[in-house]
DNA sequence: CTTTATTTTGAATGTTTATTCAAGATAGCT
DNA sequence: AGCTATCTTGAATAAACATTCAAAATAAAG
């Protein structure tokens, strides 16, 4: 018996980074290598294939995701304050610039999840999960009298994460940190109408 | 002195499709050259190599669906049938999960301007262009007295293009259509407000 | 019809790729 | 301390990759 000696955590981070940087596919074992310190033989003994990897990645990037998530709404005094801080960490991310603050989960639904069915059923899952945190933060703010109007929780979960999956692409394109701290408010007034 | 024999736009058309099935890096010279019928040679004589073939892709896909655009647009009584339309047809698109219906520079956007300055600055143009053309669609429906409310035309450009970015990508991870079009019609009533 | 410039052809090139595996190392159990 | 199961190592492998090139084909000009 003997148990292994890397950190998954570490190594998990560590490919997230690659993965975000140049995208599953043009990431190559060899990249990982470097960037996670592993050995070919030991990622395929503990991850199976290079997909695997990337599968692990993509629950570790989530879990990390969740935590920080929570994080930013219990330091805030109301739901709606929690929304605006948010945002407000997403537009940062977005003027960064930085791949290692983008989204892994977008970046695989768009370049993975049309060919590759498991991969699609793992961020399907972790969009849902997205949503139901989301919609609870709308629940609470309802209750909290912070906003008001007919639209229902899960209605404004789905609009938030589509402005917020929108904001990632268009930031791409359009680098204006004016612009895209505009959108975002815009988006952020809508979504509380 | 000899012509080309085949037919550009329908090569790049071809290219296209490629592109979009499997994304640019997954798209071998292989699976270019069975889709486009030209042989390696060619397409370098033509294209000088895999990124120039993507980037003159690119134009023409910018070329085909302006096209498409304008006569979304000029089929409707006034802006904001328009408007309705133009969300129907993409709402359609993202039902159908055809990656020949997907946006391939909002995919290139995604998988390459990261890390590739050429494409990035392509694609950016074609977004501020993508832009213009909304920008005005807006200004007439002000004109036309079909959309009220203190936003410029501009803003509204705007949202409309990060929701639609962001309802392509939301559908690849969720795909119920209700859902999808539920989300575009209100992502039509916050862009008219 | 001949010439000439250009394209087409497709096999060859050298690299890079994901993956495997047998040998060596080592942690935990007795 | 010795045993054994498991992990680590990193070179080897075979397939796939983008790209090149010289020969063959052909359209247009004279």
């Amino acid at each position: 018996m003997r148990s292994a000696e890397f950190d998954r955590e570490v190594v998990l981070r560590a490919a997230m980074n690659a993965f975000m940087e140049k995208g599953y596919n043009k990431t190559s074992m060899q990249d990982l290598k470097l960037a996670t310190g592993l050995h070919p033989g030991s990622i395929y003994c503990a991850f199976e294939n290079k997909k695997g990897l990337l599968l692990a990645s993509l629950e570790q990037y989530n879990l990390d995701r969740s935590e920080e998530l929570k994080s930013i709404f219990n330091g805030q005094s109301d739901a709606l304050s929690g929304l605006r801080a948010y945002l407000d960490s997403i537009v940062s991310e977005c003027i960064s610039g930085d791949p290692a603050q983008s989204c892994l989960s977008q970046k695989a639904i768009n370049e993975i999840a049309q060919t590759d069915e498991q991969a699609q059923a793992v961020l399907s899952q972790q969009c849902v999960m997205w949503q139901g945190f989301m919609k609870e933060v709308f629940s609470q703010a309802s209750q909290q009298g912070v906003i008001t109007g007919p639209r229902s929780p899960q209605q404004r979960a789905q609009s938030l994460i589509v402005g917020i999956y929108g904001l990632r692409t268009f930031s791409q394109a359009q680098k204006d940190p004016d612009v895209i701290s505009g959108i975002a408010n815009q988006l952020l007034i809508d979504v509380c109408r």
